[in-house]
DNA sequence: TGGGTGACTAAGT
DNA sequence: CACTTAGCCACCC
């Protein structure tokens, strides 16, 4: 059961051509594509976001993917993304101000 | 054809 | 700054 991979192209496209160091909120990625389904990214890459920098893809509030947030912290000391609230106990989020990736 | 779902967003408390 | 509410849109049964 494959969906229509046109949505689906665009959205791993998108997220292929995001560079290191940089992300984008699943907004930003929907709004690519001419759409506002931001959920429906989403839902495609938890499925197809498997061969994708799913990581450099979060939410509007700079926080990762729930779930995946300790793995997605490692790509992103890796990729030297600028990272807040890293230095204390709290969650960390990532930069958007910064790291907000704008075609 | 219709209703439920979710790796979401923006605005209000 | 964290939690809640309503609105969204494509996908699935």
């Amino acid at each position: 059961m494959q969906p229509d991979p046109t949505f689906v192209e665009h959205v791993l496209s998108i997220v292929e051509s995001i560079p290191p160091g940089r992300v984008m909120t699943y907004g930003d990625v929907a709004g690519a594509l001419g759409s506002r389904a931001a959920r429906v990214v989403g839902q495609v890459m938890a499925y197809y976001g498997a061969d994708v920098p799913w990581w450099r893809v979060i939410r509007a509030s700079g926080h990762p993917p729930l779930g995946h947030e300790h793995l997605a912290l490692q790509h992103y000391r890796s990729e030297s993304t600028p990272l807040l609230g890293v230095d204390s106990d709290a969650p960390y989020r990532v930069d958007l101000r910064v790291a907000r990736w704008r075609p």
